[in-house]
DNA sequence: CATATACCCATTGACGCCCATATATTCCCA
DNA sequence: TGGGAATATATGGGCGTCAATGGGTATATG
């Protein structure tokens, strides 16, 4: 499995670090498997998370627009500057920034939730009333989840 | 990886020093780690910085511009002609030169923002207010920012 | 000779590596 | 198939190494 899914609740220790669950752990590519990059997330109190591979897509496309443009230099700021990079530790934990954490409001334990290509940084009890209020939500519109599990491609 | 990303905030010295960030360092060529160019940036009143190898990206893409262009001319001078190098030390330091420092209003501190294939330095308050309002202006397109974090090549 | 700059050494705190353990999971065999 | 051994995972903690910073001194360069 080449995805990020599931959720896992894990502690983080005096030192401040933070096992990476260990499917994730799989996820990412062989040659990287120890480096993580860790951004906040736009429309959440969360903390996304994924391998590097991924930020060099991202690279890619930002260097793709009109150097010289607002755009670019906003984009390249805002994205750039705001990525961390962090190591995972011989036994699969790394260190969650303190800034990241206070944005997510992380503090003894960090909840992980899959989504797939990358995923996200919790704090437990928020993250668990964001799942919940995401499932209210699309439930609502079940037509259009229908529609989205039971198509054929 | 071998991206600038993340931001730090180091002091000078009173010799004038300050350290490259580690993670700077380790993205600048085995060959050239302890060299780096330094110029005004165009846009914002802050230093960019990148390894030598950078610069014939940079003329290439002021190449792209209309030769005939005013814009080609401006960009041309204030790029090449404004260009210093510097050398870094054996503990990751380097001089900010004068002009420089004054140009991005620097003194005591110097704030590093990653930039992917080039970095800058800004006077820390003046650096950390505008990544704030250059998130702020992708928020209105919040449609745009979300797209190039997720989208899938 | 005077000023700027590079090299060397030192200090401090943070982080990575190593070792250890308890619990959970898988695997194997009788 | 049940039970036990081997393995993996989450977690805890000691300690060496490295990054950021400070300062002395040699050296270059005008």
């Amino acid at each position: 499995m080449d995805l990020f899914v599931s959720k896992y609740i894990n502690k983080i220790d005096k030192k401040g670090r933070v096992s990476l669950p260990s499917s994730f752990r799989n996820v990412l590519p062989k040659a990287n498997r120890n480096e993580i990059i860790l951004y906040k997330s736009i429309k959440t109190p969360s903390i996304e998370g994924c391998g590097v591979g991924r930020l060099k897509e991202i690279a890619k496309r930002i260097n793709n627009l009109d150097f010289f443009s607002e755009d670019y230099d906003d984009f390249s700021t805002s994205i750039f500057s705001e990525i961390v990079t962090t190591n995972v530790d011989r036994e699969g934990r790394f260190l969650i920034p303190e800034e990241l954490k206070l944005y997510a409001g992380i503090k003894t334990e960090a909840a992980f939730f899959g989504q797939g290509h990358f995923f996200q940084m919790w704090e437990p009890k928020q993250g668990l009333k964001n799942t919940e209020d995401s499932r209210r939500r699309l439930l609502k519109e079940k037509k259009s989840l229908r529609m989205m599990l039971t198509q054929q491609k």
